[in-house]
DNA sequence: GTCTATATTCCGATAGAC
DNA sequence: GTCTATCGGAATATAGAC
């Protein structure tokens, strides 16, 4: 695959979960790498595409890293805290996360995008939902709710968080991270 | 206050809490209440000025809901449901609430409107802290972490889940908001 | 693949008449 | 207070040369 292109991918989903994507156009892109308005359209013919391929990329990544959680057999705690971990990076980075970032617009997102960030919300709830539920049934994880409902609660405070933090600018997100994981320690 | 200008703001409102700040123009706001461009100019005339009395009015509504509960001698558990009501509401019209609307966008707000902004999440946080500190004082409410953290994860849990809701499509909100009231009993 | 050049549309904003 | 008219600018996008 193209360098420029991967650059855009980039460059783009950083701007996403900086500015929004309604707030962002083709010119901070061109501007940053230093190449024109039209080399951004040819490798992304239109916004839609861009915005949809980052999804698509999110959603990639994280298969990939979920796979490789597996393959290095980590448990209920570390396959947690490796997520609560994308979270610590993203507030250090000054950054939301990428649904964090989508969702708020997404009624004015293309179809195709919309579909994708669906997907990816579904694919993070179930894989969280499972991982609670296997935690809790070796005795690990310690929670009243269903695992679903668990599920919810975690990963909406790990995505307003971030923007919360924005708002606040300071905010001490090691402590606030971990007193969610405690809160599920038996 | 004339009445135009109250529909502007109520209708900008709306419009930030579907569609987001950076998505919606003054001809959205001009062609839904019949008038022209200009006029809604009259009242504000920058996109700024609109935004920043949003923010503005909805701290203002937020400070009178708790003063009236006070008035009205509302328990730790009939203010923190209120608190939860106005997200179920927001979720039945399918809308985000202020804070989870404008924060994603935060850097490219007009700097009154950050402040303001911040201003409101402060001022939410503390007044839930106190209250979930008095009700623990109290032993109605029960939970581990600092009364601080645990109203930045009630809040985001809030905040964030509207947001959700909105890319799921369908999404059993009275289920889960019961569930972060649950998880406060002794 | 990247460029120049340009088309089109929309947006925020203002001047001045009524 | 609301209108018409319009400006300047920016954004998305495309055609065609190199």
């Amino acid at each position: 695959m193209s360098v420029t292109r991967e650059k855009i991918l980039e460059l783009g989903e950083t701007l996403i979960r900086t500015k929004g994507y309604n707030a962002f156009s083709y010119q901070d892109i061109s501007s940053e790498l230093g190449i024109k308005n039209a080399a951004v359209h040819y490798y992304f013919p239109s916004k839609k595409n861009l915005g949809t391929s980052i999804v698509k990329t999110n959603i990639q990544r994280f298969e990939e890293m979920v796979e490789n959680m597996e393959s290095r057999q980590f448990d209920e705690w570390q396959q947690l805290e490796a997520l609560v971990k994308i979270y610590i990076k993203s507030h250090r980075e000054k950054k939301k996360c990428v649904v964090g970032s989508f969702s708020p617009d997404i009624k004015t997102l293309d179809e195709s995008t919309q579909k994708e960030l669906k997907k990816m919300v579904e694919m993070i709830l179930n894989w969280l939902a499972k991982l609670l539920e296997k935690g809790r049934d070796r005795g690990v994880f310690s929670f009243a709710d269903s695992a679903e409902s668990k599920a919810l609660v975690i990963f909406s405070s790990l995505v307003a968080s971030l923007q919360l933090a924005a708002v606040l600018g300071k905010l001490d997100y090691k402590s606030y991270s971990q007193s969610i994981l405690d809160d599920l320690k038996p």
